[in-house]
Formats: structure tokens, sequence, C-alpha cells
DNA sequence: ATGTAATGTAACCTTTCGGTTACGCAATAA
DNA sequence: TTATTGCGTAACCGAAAGGTTACATTACAT
């Protein structure tokens, strides 16, 4: 399982407890009754989000009460920023681009320019 | 297959790929080189990423060349601010909602208070 | 002491995901 | 005309996602 923020909140049913839990805290059957899916589904989902630091529990005799810990949400919230920064960029530039790709294809690395780069990233 | 934006900023390569475009358009071959699974691997992730509004294809002769469009991110950043709202409110008023918790379940729907409620939602 | 409520988890199932190879086809180059 | 390039897509595959039921454990109520 990948356990990131982005893979996190890509669940519907995940973001809806969030915002729940960004709410007021609440023990893990409360959360379970607002869903249609079963009580263990929900535990798993909870458990996912504790793992990528979205969530934590506390526990309180035989319940556990789940906090919301949003500050991981900057994560996304800087991926999103970083793009539109480039983005805007861009756009300024963009008629300028496109004349670039079509005269100089050189310059914008395409596939004639050169061979298929294995492991170079990731 | 779910078609939505968290969904598809939820894969890191399809991350880097919009990354990419957010900073030029590029055609479908330049972006496989930039990364080491196949080349088809690429033209799902950028079909995917069409479907969902955060790509654009303009074809060129036999190219296609994508374009990032940024704009349905916001779907996603006003997500994570919706959160962060209520998150900030619960902050402010902790230790009242902790007290009330305890002193009277009744007010925010303990499990004993309500029994399952299939259909509620979705 | 006994029952029940709150929870974790194992075992299982089906669907989706992300990848591959193999092929087909249109546009371009030779 | 023929070869090559850029691309889509079908068929397939293993792993992961998301759900279920069944069971175990612990805290609390009686």
């Amino acid at each position: 399982m990948r356990r990131d923020v982005f893979q996190a909140i890509a669940d519907p049913t995940r973001r809806e407890i969030l915002h729940m839990l960004a709410h007021k805290p609440l023990n893990l059957n409360t959360v379970a009754e607002n869903f249609d899916v079963s009580r263990p589904a929900i535990s798993k989902h909870i458990k996912l989000l504790t793992e990528c630091g979205l969530v934590t529990i506390r526990p309180q005799g035989r319940e556990r009460y789940c906090e919301a810990r949003l500050e991981k949400l900057s994560e996304v919230s800087n991926w999103v920023e970083q793009c539109r920064k480039f983005w805007n960029q861009k756009l300024d530039a963009l008629e300028d681009y496109l004349k670039i790709l079509q005269r100089e294809p050189k310059q914008v690395s395409t596939s004639k320019s050169r061979k298929k780069s294995h492991g170079k990233r990731k």
C-alpha cells in the first residue's frame, strides 16, 4: 500500500472522513455510522489516514477518538501551487514556445533528438 | 475507472507529467522519454488526464501535443481550504468540544444515540 | 461473573490500477 | 512506393484497493 497524502485523499470516503474530523474529533463508530459501508471498512480507511499522518488516535477507555491533523495537506497545496506557478509562466510565453517547438525541435528534446533514457528518474 | 482530479493526481507519474506539461506543451513521445515506463503506459496516463480535464490534446500532423489545463486543480485546493477552515475553527474550540464530548454524548451523535443509518448518504 | 459495546484484524472476494507486449494505422520521410 | 515515425488500443498480467464476514480482544455495565 502506498501511504502518501495524495493517495489518501484520492478516495472520496476518506475525504469525507477528513472533512468530518476537521469539524470535530469523533470516535470510530460514530464516523462509521455516517457512511453506508461496514465498520471494518471505515477502520481501514482511518488506519490508512493515521499511517500517512492525516489523523491521530486518542484512546479513551474502549473508544478511540480520531482527530484530524491537516498540516500534511500542505504537501498537496504546495504541489498545486508549484504547478500553477510554472503554468502561469508558460501562459505568458505560450506563443513563443509554440514557435520554438516548430522551428527548433532540438531545444525541447523531441523524440528524434535523444534516445530512450532508461533509469533517468525514479 | 474513476476519473476525478483527486484520483488523477494520486499517481506520482501523473503528477510529474502535469508538472512537465505545466512548464511547456510536449508531444506524447517526448513526455514518455522522460520516464522509464513504456510509451503505452504514458499514453494511458495522458488519456486519463485528458478525461478528467487536466490536459488537452492539440494534434499537429501525426504528433499530439499535450497541454496542461490546471484550472481543475482548484477543485483540490478548494477542498483543502475547506478542510482547513473547519479545522481552524475546531482548534479554536478544541477544549470545549472535548468537554462536550465527555459530558453530553447525545449532542455529537454517538453510537449509542442512533442506529446504523443505511442509505443516508452517497 | 457475565454480557455487551468498541474496536482491530484475518481471510476472502471482486474490481481497478499500472504495467507490459503485440498489433494496427495514419502521417511523414526516403 | 516503401519505410519509418508517432500514436492508439487490445489482450493480458500481477498487485493493490476497497469491500465483506467472522472472529478475537478489551473496557465497561450489570
